[in-house]
DNA sequence: ATGCGATTTTTTGTATGCAAAATACGAAAT
DNA sequence: ATTTCGTATTTTGCATACAAAAAATCGCAT
């Protein structure tokens, strides 16, 4: 990805992270990496601490460690978003919206609408990502941005959270239809001035994600993203 | 200050820069950097690296530089202290609070009387310190505390951004009496379990901090954090 | 087997070397 | 004076060296 030998040494471990190809509670030894990345100690290093300060790997005496969460810290990392994503179109329906970004708005709306009942599930991760960075950025605080993208850090906290695979079941679709609809309500919120509908539309819908945790736990389903949540003893 | 070598550097550097010793737009070169605190350049550029991550500098095609804010940013950095603080609150109230921890918050808010109305500024930057992470511990969420201290990393969102010195304008004094007293409102309401009360106290007590940044520029005394918002061409 | 200490191996933290990139400088042209 | 271009200097990103710290290994006693 980036030339720079850390930014894809970054990207690569945090994707492995990610996807559970390195599980919670696995050390991470900048030597051993370094060779087999073929690379130096330095730009592994850098990666390294960038990771921690992400919250996805822990620092102990000597060495880092993939961090693991308990399933209490998954729900909290979610009402996290919700209420930074909250704030954000609070500010953004108290700010006004201009015309055209109501428009671009609007069409996501309609492509969601599109990919949700033709089942088009690979597409709805993108899109959805989007709707949730473009209202974000309606806010107009980059202050705010920043810290609603970095709510998404965790894997299993972001909007996209449970990738399209994993979306074939019943129920997973059901949640599908209703997100649709607090995305459409948010949007109108947002248009009218009704900041806070707006907010506690936002704060409801990462309420949602919960429940997907839930069945992804209760049927035993396996979402990578949950590689990173310990087991409770 | 820590025994490892990127850990007072770290700690140098970031009170360099939030005492306004280095004002914003600076370039920090890691090698000019490593002679004049005698180390090599690895350490430096580790605490380098750290330093961008926490926001307060920005890394440009080979280079940190200190971070700038636009004065809109300070506000916004407040709000988010506000909204992340009562978000903490709020969940310590619904939780429930137990008679120990609350002996303690009221020792700590009696302490606070005592200093404010004896003038005792140097102790009072401290206390409210210490009170406000105490409130936000009791949230319960890891993930919450994590993010709440975050918010106080921008050297002018801190709950005691404006140190003790600048205290002793009149208008100082009445921010201090009125901060009190939402520090005693919001104990009572963790206290009875009036979360959305709670809430609403702490994004007001963080207003309080835009009054203090506006009547600071207002009348042009310069606390050092103020170093780092760009002036208004 | 299990626990404990000494020894060996690995890994880290830091220093430094080196090529490539970025920056600063300065002369020539406008 | 200002711009442009070429050169010299600085600085970075990465690789590597080395001592000290940590971890793994092994022997030995229980």
């Amino acid at each position: 990805m980036g030339d720079l030998q850390w930014k894809s040494v970054l990207y690569q471990l945090r994707s492995q992270i990610v996807s559970g190809e390195l599980t919670c509670g696995t050390k991470l030894r900048a030597s051993h990496l370094a060779e087999e990345m073929n690379a130096s100690r330095t730009p592994i290093s850098e990666a390294l601490i960038k990771l921690e300060g992400e919250g996805l790997l822990v620092r102990d005496k000597s060495g880092f460690t993939v961090r693991s969460f308990a399933l209490s810290d998954v729900y909290d990392a979610i009402d996290l978003r919700g209420l930074l994503e909250g704030a954000a179109v609070q500010r953004a329906a108290e700010r006004g919206i201009d015309p055209s970004d109501l428009n671009s708005l609007n069409n996501l709306l309609k492509d969601l609408d599109r990919v949700i009942s033709e089942g088009e599930v690979e597409e709805y991760d993108q899109l959805n990502l989007d709707f949730h960075k473009s209202i974000t950025e309606l806010s107009g605080s980059e202050i705010l941005i920043a810290e609603v993208l970095r709510s998404y850090r965790f894997p299993f906290a972001g909007p996209s959270a449970f990738p399209a695979r994993f979306h074939d079941s019943e129920r997973f679709q059901a949640s599908l239809v209703v997100g649709q609809h607090h995305h459409q309500q948010v949007v109108a919120a947002i248009a009218s001035g009704a900041g806070s509908r707006a907010a506690s539309l936002m704060v409801e819908h990462a309420k949602l994600a919960h429940q997907n945790v839930a069945v992804a736990v209760k049927e035993r389903v396996a979402p990578p993203q949950l590689a990173l949540v310990r087991e409770a003893h």
